[in-house]
DNA sequence: AGTTAAAAACAGACCGGTTGGTATGGTGGA
DNA sequence: TCCACCATACCAACCGGTCTGTTTTTAACT
């Protein structure tokens, strides 16, 4: 593999556990085993173009996860229902959520600049249209499709971060057991 | 006030702001125009101790402001819907939504000790109860009220990355719309 | 195919500034 | 006299970023 897509791979991981200002760059290269010149010719403008480019990575393996699921599945309700579980599966058995929420970079967006807040925005616009597109051709009308899948897209990272504080997976579960009541 | 209370106050604004990584001591002791001689006397573990203290000040004023509205309305559903338009305004006045969530820090505790993240756990175990005890008042029983309060608190704190991330008030304003339906 | 020059990729020393944290000494009131 | 309270100077470690120089790859021309 190329070195640039090697470091925004493991740029990524680590932004996703820390946050981006819990990680140094020196880390970064660390675990890369690569030097800051190296780095630095591949982002010449640095840490928050690194950023940048691990956001766009994780939004195509996030929907490409994502659709998959919805694919696969006959109705919303289904594959809501099977993305969620899978979820719990990941967290009961590493622990971790990583690789598919990034609140820890979004909360920080605020003190950011305006490109990361934009990548970040549109995340979550990716996700929303998958539920949407469903939703449709379950045949809600537009407008209520629309809410519906903000509304999945909130209570599911909601209940992200609750597991992650509470380390139980009690709180998507739930969700899920909830979610055919909006459908 | 006494310098205490003061530093609490404070850093419990900045952290808010961008994070526990984000804020450094310098700049919390020039905000409070102190020494670090007197921060590292009122908080001998340091930083990560006046975090817990700031958590759990948060703790007070969040829960306290919260209970006051459900207080305020007959039903779950009222009180909700009341104390997401006071979000909402909030948040188009403002363009911040500082002072009613948590989740820089809550999002960062991955990497960060075990006495921050069970703060946090306390903090949203303490919004869930309030909104449990109005949703039994409302006659449903502990497992349904359970359920929905966690969903609640899922959602609305979605719903405010949310609206953090794209600059728009809708997020919330829809989940707002949409509450009625689990209840 | 062989030569050469340019460009891309990488390495690592180095920069000023900041980090969280410590040690010491002063000051005011009980 | 004592002690909570505060101020200052200082520390090693680390921060993101720049610099110069070396290696490796690519491309062009004979």
């Amino acid at each position: 593999m190329d070195t640039k897509s090697l470091i925004i791979e493991i740029a990524t991981n680590l932004f996703q556990q820390k946050g981006y200002k819990g990680v140094g760059l020196n880390e970064i290269i660390k675990a890369c085993n690569i030097s800051k010149g190296s780095l630095y010719h591949h982002f010449p403008n640095g840490k928050e173009e690194l950023l940048i480019a691990c956001l766009q990575l994780l939004n195509e393996e996030i929907t490409k996860d994502i659709v998959e699921i919805f694919e696969r599945y006959p109705t919303t309700r289904e594959a809501a229902e099977a993305m969620i579980s899978k979820l719990v599966e990941n967290f009961e058995a590493e622990g971790t959520l990583t690789g598919y929420t990034f609140s820890s970079i979004v909360s920080e967006m605020a003190s950011l600049s305006e490109p990361v807040r934009n990548a970040c925005a549109q995340l979550y616009q990716k996700i929303q249209a998958i539920y949407m597109e469903k939703l449709l051709a379950d045949g809600f009308t537009k407008d209520k499709a629309n809410a519906i899948a903000l509304m999945m897209t909130a209570s599911i990272e909601g209940a992200m971060l609750l597991c992650l504080t509470q380390k139980e997976a009690e709180p998507l579960k739930i969700i899920s057991q909830l979610l055919p009541k909006m459908l």
